[in-house]
DNA sequence: TATGAATGAGCATTCATTCAT
DNA sequence: AATGAATGAATGCTCATTCAT
């Protein structure tokens, strides 16, 4: 395992534990075991650490969102694009905090904002398509795909909580409230 | 306005700019006009700034969701619970960025966090009155309350993305969507 | 008890368990429960409190070296003396803290030094009476003056450290030990 | 010269002339122009300067005291014992201030004070060799050893004292008095 | 590639003191 | 006599970063 990778493993869980505010340098350079000076070849400066690991982080999470989802059957794509979203967030803590703190962090570059938004993009086409095909209600899509996300994150919220059992009945539950929330009244459920 | 109110009110202003980690005391003393040792005459350290701001700012959070709301009619007191909570965010920026940083926060102490949790049972109580009435489906209460603030934070953070204008029209789309999905199959919409 | 001697007091206790350098005033004030400004009312400064405070401590202390010393037997006067310092300091912690301190901490003004300094003519004026009656060697008397002084401070130590227990037989063998040094080679023990 | 040198050094000089509570981490800084971060990179806080300066100087105490001390010849090695102690607090004033302060100073961790306790056994040893050599009185060691210790200091102190002029008859006298004290009633002298 | 010494701006906090009431 | 709000210099310490090796 390469010296700067055990800086970006160090930093990611700095940043999972404490928040990327709160994670210091002095903290990566101690919990890594890596000196000082070594740090900064392989990073311009702390911010880099950051956005690589940010760059790692929500590279897939383009293709997670539709991986084996049914272009064919709306109803189960959207079971499968909501499970994604949780569990690739479970499954990567950092990459929720991240996708939580974009909005308002002022350490994310609007560049990278905006690149992490298009990721979003099949989200909305998959609420397009839904409301093509007179399934969904024709809402506005951005605040479908918004609602959605949302739902997505507070199951996760949920889900890390420590003192609260998250059973897979819950999660399904979540999924029906999130999916019927969209449906036109004459919508066969 | 007394200095301490002064602190409190610049506080809160570069909070809500900046965040809680990136404001510093010398920021709060240079904007504030007040000197060093009168923050350290009123408050014993920078978290009893913030921890009071936060205790000012959720003291009326209790009360805000239900005000106004008509205990007779599920729909409408679904609808009014959901705009209170809306608009306090809106109007209490910094409220919203506590809520969100509850969770996470090592900065927030759990006493208060539990503090806050409190506030929620309104919402949950609603959610149980629904679900008796045979109006809502009966879905874990946890997770109904927090899909339906999750709803609401989703809007926010929408009204909050200075790059989308939301209009009343969007408001009432999230409302119904967030709405329809507690429905039981036959409830007349 | 005026609020001027309660500061008094707490000041005395504050620095005989931490110090000079190390009793602020804020913890003056906040063990006194006196307000900021009483402080202030009554002391020109801090350095005022310990002047007062050591000016109080060893008004006494001149005569009680000499307190029922009987002039007539150089042997039990030496005794009384030897006693009377010992217990003086055992009873007055800070007033030994001051004695020991007053050599070298630049906190208490030369002029009170040197006030102080004229306590011990006393015992200088003893040791130079015993070498005119030839029980004592004529050592120089600032030395034998000294040297007495030590003494007792030495037991005063001994007695201060907790993990030793001090019978008053070790005083009596010290009080030997330091009397023994001062005669002339036939005295008579 | 390492900074680190530089610092320790610095270090010894303000608290030689000051005292340990008196000199700031800003006056080090400024009299050594090392710089402020440079400090810390070479010691964990100020305590450990301190600290580590304390070590350096009291390394070589316990060789010091019996230094050319003639084992066979109990005056001789006493005479050498007081003078190599003496010599060695006139020449390290701030190993003086600790021995000094030890007892007292709560910024001495304990452990250290325990340390130092045992470059003092040298002493003690002696006397009971002086005991079992029917040449001391058998006093408890503990008290022979606090006395002649604290008749050295008595002595470093009128030599540190700036009014007054110690010559070397005077030191003398006080060796004879403080050997005189342990003998016993017919040791010839 | 890797190191760690060196830097100085900035941090939260404590300090002794002043002043109006 | 007594109070406590207000002050700003100073403290010990952490920070991200630079540089020579």
């Amino acid at each position: 395992m390469s010296k700067k990778a055990i800086v970006l493993q160090t930093t990611l869980e700095l940043i999972t534990t404490q928040g990327i505010a709160a994670t210091s340098l002095s903290q990566i350079i101690k919990k890594s075991g890596v000196a000082n000076g070594t740090v900064y070849h392989h990073f311009k400066n702390k911010d880099e650490i950051i956005t690589e690991l940010y760059l790692m982080l929500t590279q897939d999470f383009g293709t997670v969102v539709m991986r084996n989802a049914p272009e064919d059957d709306l109803k189960k794509q959207f079971t499968v694009m909501w499970l994604n979203l949780f569990y690739y967030f479970v499954n990567n803590p950092l990459a929720f905090i991240f996708s939580e703190q974009i909005a308002r962090s002022p350490e994310i570059p609007q560049t990278l904002k905006d690149e992490a938004r298009q990721y979003y993009n099949d989200i909305q086409d998959y609420f397009k398509k839904g409301i093509k095909a007179k399934v969904f209600k024709s809402y506005n899509t951005l605040v479908m795909e918004e609602l959605f996300f949302g739902n997505v994150v507070s199951l996760v919220k949920i889900h890390e909580n420590e003192t609260v059992k998250l059973k897979e009945k819950h999660i399904n539950q979540a999924i029906e409230i999130s999916w019927r929330g969209f449906l036109k009244d004459d919508t066969i459920l």
